[in-house]
Parts: structure tokens; C-alpha cells; sequence
DNA sequence: GTAACCCCTGTAGTATACTTTAGGGTCAAG
DNA sequence: CTTGACCCTAAAGTATACTACAGGGGTTAC
């Protein structure tokens, strides 16, 4: 059995961390200790890892309580998880979409500058304020 | 000369929002009425607009702080404004990256995922509980 | 004169994923 | 028996860009 800091060290994570997870239900209440202390199989550091990894792909904590709850459902399908996946795909393609006009439109810009010359005579300042937008990204 | 209201419908914003800008320094103080209403001139409808292209392109509202205070400093170059922009350009790339690693990892997954069967073989969740990650884009 | 609409201030709430702080017990070593 | 490392709870703070709310006054049209 583990104490929360052996966790967190193979975790990779804060003990602050592990309470935050505890409190959001994506770990499960560990049993405590005569002494208070919370004490933790060593299976729940590979949770952890699972957590964070989905964190990596882009998934929120919630989005992880959601796929932890499939995990377990004897009634879920490996379709669930897939969609969403594919849902978190989407959600992640359009973040880039957005990102890459505005790097687009900053290119342009930044190509347009001489860099040399006072910012009365910028042509990204000029850009900026002018009435026709080529960006609108998202909002 | 303008009310608070006036300028909102004009500059797409709310006069939540145009007060709030004040409050952050992005507006100058504008003059207030015997009412204590704020009086604008109708150039402040520009202003805004910059400051909404400023964002649809990556700027934050202390980026575009740093860019009004270059506008109107003398002794600022052309060059200062281009680097603010090239600085936001390698955080739009590096975000895209980022993006597009997850993208990439999402990808392989579902594409690997039958949508059929339980949950209990469900390749996209045995990625998430692997030892080995091969995501790990940002954190 | 009253309803509908505008304006004012100051404070708190929203979302996300934590981190920090305050205040206080527990444990192992020397 | 004290020092340092560890554990506990609950509440508040962080960043960003607003939005919402409470409570109150001004203005315009009928």
C-alpha cells in the first residue's frame, strides 16, 4: 500500500493533484489509514497514467470522468469510446483550423513590415486598424 | 458624441465589455456628461475594432495593450510591432503543433477502433492504459 | 407621471485545472 | 524529545475575458 506522496512521485503528478482527481471523482476514495491517511493500491498509479494521458490526446477531466464511467459500464461498446474520440478529433480540428488562419494572416502581416521605420508607417498597425477584416477567426 | 451604448452597437461589442476595457486601460477615461454618463468621440469605434482584429489573430488584451502604448510612443519602430507579431506567430505554430500531434494520435486510434464489441477490447482505451505514451504533446 | 429604456458603481460569478494558504496532526530518526 | 518530512481539511487564489447581479439614478415618449 501507498501513501499519497508515493503516489504522486510514480504518478508523476502533485499530491495536491490527487486529492483535486479524489474530490472530482475521477479516483476512486481510497480506504484510510487508523491515522487518517489515505492509503492506495499500487494499481492506482497506472489511473493516473491513464488520466494523464488522456489529458495529452486533449480530453478535459470531465471528458476523462466520461470515459472512465464507459471503462466500467458492462453496457458501453468500444463505439462509445470511439465516438468520443472522434468528437475530441473534431473539436481539435477546429482549433487548428481557427490557429492557422490566424497564423495566415500574422505571416502576411509580418512579411508585409520592412521592420524598419516609425509605427506611424506599420503595416500591420495599418492592418489592424483597417475597416475590412481578413481574419474573424472564431469569435 | 457617443453613448456607452452608442458605441457598443457600433464597435460589436457590450458596454459591459467597453467599461471593462476601460477599466484594463485598453480605452483612455472618456469625458463624462453633467449625467456622468461617458461622452465618446466617434473615433473610439476604430479603436475597438482594432482591438477585436487585434484579437481574431491571436493577441491577448495585454498584448494588445503593449501594441496601443507602441502606437503612440515616438520613439517606437515599425520593427518593435513586428516583433510582437512574430512572437505571437511562433505561439500560434507552436499551439498548432501541439494540436496537430494529438490530432495525429486521435487519428490512429479511432481509425484502429472496430466500434464493435465491449469496451473490455477496445484498442483507443488499452492506448490510454499503455506504459508507453506515445502522445505526451505539451505538459 | 409612469413605463420603458438607458446609464452608473462595485462586486461576484463563469470555465478549467490546478496551486496556495492557513492551521494543525503524525511519524521516523537521532 | 525534538526536528524534519509527511499527512489532513477547507477555503481561497491563479489566469483570461468577460458576464451577471444588486441597487440606484437619468431620460424620453405618451
Amino acid at each position: 500500500m501507498l501513501n499519497i506522496g508515493d503516489v504522486a512521485r510514480q504518478g508523476g503528478v502533485s499530491v495536491e493533484t490527487l486529492r483535486y482527481y479524489e474530490q472530482q471523482g475521477l479516483i476512486e476514495t481510497p480506504d484510510r489509514d487508523a491515522n487518517g491517511y489515505r492509503k492506495y493500491a499500487p494499481e492506482v498509479v497506472r489511473h493516473i497514467q491513464f488520466i494523464k494521458r488522456a489529458q495529452d490526446v486533449g480530453f478535459t477531466l470531465r471528458d476523462i470522468g466520461d470515459l472512465l464511467s464507459l471503462k466500467t459500464d458492462p453496457g458501453a461498446s468500444c463505439s462509445d469510446v470511439r465516438d468520443r474520440a472522434l468528437g475530441k478529433l473534431s473539436e481539435i480540428e477546429e482549433k487548428i483550423d481557427v490557429l492557422s488562419r490566424m497564423r495566415d494572416v500574422l505571416s502576411t502581416w509580418t512579411n508585409a513590415c520592412p521592420s524598419t521605420g516609425p509605427v506611424s508607417a506599420c503595416p500591420i498597425l495599418d492592418a489592424l486598424e483597417a475597416r475590412k477584416g481578413p481574419a474573424n477567426a472564431d469569435r
